[in-house]
DNA sequence: CAGCGCCCCTGCCCGC
DNA sequence: TGCGGGCAGGGGCGCT
């Protein structure tokens, strides 16, 4: 489900509903295993801590605490939705109660998604975070020259490349095919072909379709939601994406679809060099 | 050791 | 209408 402009909206839902200084009051979850181990004595360490601000990197959603960070990774079907009552019931997993009325139940069906505890000062340095690569929005630290250098040493596709969360953060499968498309390049080709020209094409074409796709609060091929229940808009934006055999929106020559690196990959033979 | 499959899950859609 | 196979937005891990 989820990549950056999801995680964002999420993110952004998630402020809405919660106001600075909640308090924690408890913490509920369900008997299932998430993909990995729930951390020890989350309650027991959490309860009673306010709530600071919930921030997001890379795909992962922070809910910093006074003295600790719950960290959420959603997978591909994890979501958030206000439910002030009532057990956890088929695939809600945890709930995060604040105040009487104010709780909020995470939801994962394939169970993908996963939490973890670390105090505020370990954040950069914790197993999730050490090796992340830059923000793709933030232009101080992602850029064409940035791009070149990585993708100098490379090998694989520069679709895998792309979605490198240690390359660059918040490109998954849906973004990457897209990019590419946008900026004229072939999925498949080597990183260390390109061209400082291509890494400018791209560096903009990731930066504009991530800021457009946050716009219209995400993609929703078919679960996401946002913490206020709203569908993703960005879905009928996508120009390769899911479109095989339709034609190109720029040239009307049929979408190909093909696996790479595993995943479903979209492009145009005649607009992507 | 970079890079590639496999696999963790459930649900849905499609073809037979 | 029922059912098996394939596939889904992520990404850690084990193997080569």
């Amino acid at each position: 489900m989820p990549e950056l402009p999801e995680v964002e909206t999420v993110c952004r839902g998630l402020r809405e509903i919660l106001p600075p200084g909640a308090q924690l009051s408890s913490l509920e979850r369900s008997s299932y295993k998430l993909r990995f181990r729930f951390p020890a004595r989350v309650e027991e360490r959490l309860k009673g801590q306010q709530l600071q601000s919930i921030q997001r990197r890379a795909k992962y959603i922070l809910f910093k605490f006074d003295r600790e960070v719950l960290i959420n990774h959603l997978g591909m079907t994890g979501s958030w939705r206000p439910k002030a009552t009532g057990e956890l019931t088929g695939h809600e997993h945890v709930a995060l109660q604040f105040s009487q009325q104010l709780r909020l139940v995470y939801n994962d069906p394939r169970r993908f998604g996963y939490f973890d505890l670390v105090a505020n000062k370990d954040l950069a340095t914790c197993r999730w975070f050490k090796a992340l690569g830059p923000e793709p929005l933030d232009a101080t630290q992602f850029d064409p020259d940035y791009l070149k250098r990585r993708a100098k040493s490379s090998g694989g596709s520069i679709k895998t490349f792309l979605m490198n969360q240690k390359i660059v953060v918040g490109v998954g499968n849906i973004y990457a095919s897209e990019s590419l498309h946008r900026a004229g390049v072939r999925p498949t080709r080597s990183p260390r072909s390109l061209t400082l020209k291509e890494c400018e094409r791209l560096v903009v074409a990731i930066q504009d379709i991530l800021q457009q796709a946050i716009q219209a609060g995400g993609t929703t091929i078919r679960d996401f939601v946002s913490a206020g229940g709203d569908l993703g808009a960005y879905s009928t934006s996508l120009t390769v994406y899911g479109r095989p055999g339709q034609p190109c929106l720029t040239c009307a020559k049929p979408i190909q679809s093909y696996r790479l690196g595993g995943r479903a990959t979209f492009s145009c033979a005649f607009c992507q060099h």
